[in-house]
DNA sequence: AAGTAGTTTAGAACGATTTTAAAGTAAATA
DNA sequence: TATTTACTTTAAAATCGTTCTAAACTACTT
């Protein structure tokens, strides 16, 4: 499926901005980036968007789940273009993330899910710290 | 041991601030808040204190273990007076946090720690949804 | 009591994100 | 095809949480 199809699918107009996104996130490949990151490779793919347009653009996609936002108490937005179930190493010093294949990890046992709740996801973050 | 001793103990000075606000936070009671909670709580227990001195006080407690700070992707830091490994479910759309106490969840397999690092803490985070 | 190192403060500054409202564009309709 | 309608993009302003600044203050040491 080419990534008109797959914004049309999502229920997004495939607008020239989304396009451009589209093109540079959704081939396939696993990556973390900010939204500052993402205007980057914007700019030197030649094209250029305002960055409320990025914004907009990123959550749309996130809410469509054609991508995921980390959990992680950094100061700026993290995205992942990896939407599998999956889990994370996190350099708190850094604020690098590394992933974790679901696979990697094995959850024995689980609290029961409130009264009232679905449960929506489950993520493992594995803080870790550079060697001195 | 008193408020004063921990302090002392976890190498800050008692000041009138960081004894107003130990007096909130380390009676026991396990919470989540903001910086502006803490300020709420606060003012209505008649003191008041700079925004900054807030910040910088929180800092120095979670720097020196008194208190955790939350990895969640919300907009503002939360806190937690919680210090033991824990856990918590999240309601991505409100933003609430619930505690998993550490022997609620069974993790039996995890990845190798990347070469040149320790790990320093996991935290599973549930994240749960209202049902309709 | 005097010195000094650490702390608090209001307000300015900052950086990420959202809002605004006007102009532009895609899709639906005639 | 032309027209209409709803959605989208944009630059710039606004907002919000957080940090910085530098001057006044305070706890501890001598």
């Amino acid at each position: 499926m080419n990534n008109k199809e797959k914004l049309r699918k999502a229920g997004l107009r495939p607008t020239k901005q989304r396009m451009i996104i589209a093109d540079i996130l959704l081939d396939g490949i696993n990556r973390h980036f900010t939204a500052e990151n993402l205007q980057n490779e914007i700019n030197s793919s030649g094209n250029s968007m305002s960055i409320a347009t990025i914004y907009n653009c990123l959550k749309k996609f996130r809410n469509c789940g054609l991508i995921k936002q980390v959990e992680s108490s950094k100061d700026t937005a993290i995205f992942d273009t990896n939407i599998n179930q999956h889990h994370h190493f996190l350099d708190e010093e850094t604020g690098e993330l590394i992933d974790i294949e679901n696979d990697e990890v094995n959850l024995r046992k689980l609290p029961k899910i409130p009264q009232g709740y679905l449960n929506n996801g489950v993520e493992v973050l594995i803080k870790i710290k550079k060697q001195i």
